[in-house]
DNA sequence: ATGATTATATGTTATATAACATCTCCAAAA
DNA sequence: TTTTGGAGATGTTATATAACATATAATCAT
């Protein structure tokens, strides 16, 4: 499977990392990126492979420059529950690096990604001596326990049909849809939907055709547009 | 009703405050501590008071010195959910101060309660020139959103039954037993039990009744004592 | 292309949990 | 004392969602 189309862009140098500017590191000094390019390395993963596994380590500051990847953790059932959605340019498992704990969920590419990996010790050696940068990743923490607090209204609070108007609308918000078509930027499978909104996959099937029949959505396969975002903001508020 | 018996301990200054040792701040400065305390003012409440409104912002960095909280957030039904229980010395409503926005619950003193209260611009200010306060509050943050992790995943996947059972093992990692009689170190209403455990009060009393029948637990009103520990955390982990 | 495998669709049934309805008990107020 | 109200207990019913079963369609490997 050809990869080499977006090589070039990521693995020069930190320095010259065009994803860069999107990020936490987005003002670090070119001292501090080199000591962060230094031990770097990329890799490229396929759709479906895993970045990093639920229940190990690690192996350094996961960033993920091309392609959009789920946080998925497997239930006591053996269904994969998705936790979480992540596209450029976002650090994967970054809590598990923080807490140097094994990972509560897997990284799994949903389409072509590329991904840096930094040596945690050279991560950390940063953080260490640039309050600025410390002082932000506070605030990206505190946030996204406010999100994880707003996904649990939702699990614990709403019905299946609220939970996946739930779901479609944030993977409106992260992945966004196709200029051209409007449709939704990414290829989940009802399985996966049903992931993502806490349900079983024939309650996923089943609420999507019915948001289809009362021409909420349209959808072709694995391609959903969103027709009226208004009543699925509704939907999604009030169990609706 | 009176309050003055524990005013002594913490109203001088932060300098000599005893809770301080357990709290994030255990290795601040005295000129650090200075300025935390100049602007500093201590408060007291009464079992069942509001400490922070869920909808509000904090005034500032709420230091609960001595007593327990509950978090609570009120359903779309008007019932009210459990997320989290604090005692000394934890910071509230600490994520909403970090993000400068409101809080997504209420703090609610579950006994009589005695805060500190810092000025958020002299916590700020300490946490800009301090790395390694900030490093451990990113840490603190890091374990936290772990924390949630695993709650979500009791509400979301496990049965009412083991919902209970966490939450009775929750309570007792967090307030302990009384160490004379073995019986948990709160008293806490049925419905509080079911917004804990994130079900309906009916439900809560007969699983808690039915862990009396199987004297997994002794329970007189809302004096509760665990009696056989192991069962109840297999009962936990299992849907068992 | 063709068969094999996996995903989707849809009807039916089972089940966990919430909701409702009483009843009792206890504590605080009158 | 009586009264009142909230909490707890317990039986019954309703309902949302999962589980199962089977058919069809789509995707993948050969």
């Amino acid at each position: 499977m050809p990869v080499s189309h977006f090589i070039d862009q990521n693995s020069n140098s930190c320095l010259d990392c065009l994803s860069r500017k999107d990020s936490l590191f987005n003002d670090l000094s070119d001292n501090e990126l080199e000591i962060l390019d230094k031990n770097r390395f990329s890799v490229f993963y396929n759709p479906g492979e895993i970045i990093c596994k639920e229940g190990s380590k690690p192996l350094g500051l996961i960033c993920l420059n091309k392609g959009k990847v789920k946080m998925v953790r497997r239930r006591l059932n053996g269904s994969e529950q998705i936790v979480g959605l992540k596209q450029s340019v976002d650090f994967i498992n970054f809590r598990a690096l923080l807490t140097e704990t094994v990972c509560s969920s897997s990284s799994i590419a949903l389409e072509e990604c590329s991904v840096c990996i930094v040596k945690k010790k050279d991560f950390f050696k940063i953080i260490k001596s640039n309050n600025s940068l410390a002082l932000k990743i506070i605030r990206v923490l505190a946030e996204s326990l406010i999100n994880q607090d707003n996904y649990f209204v939702n699990i614990s609070q709403k019905s299946i049909r609220a939970r996946l108007a739930e779901a479609l609308l944030l993977i409106n918000t992260i992945f966004g849809k196709n200029p051209s078509d409007g449709f939704l930027n990414v290829s989940l499978k009802r399985s996966e939907l049903a992931g993502l909104a806490n349900m079983s996959t024939n309650n996923a099937i089943r609420v999507l055709n019915s948001f289809k029949l009362d021409r909420i959505v349209e959808v072709s396969n694995r391609k959903i547009r969103i027709i009226d975002m208004e009543v699925l903001k509704k939907i999604s508020a009030f169990n609706g």
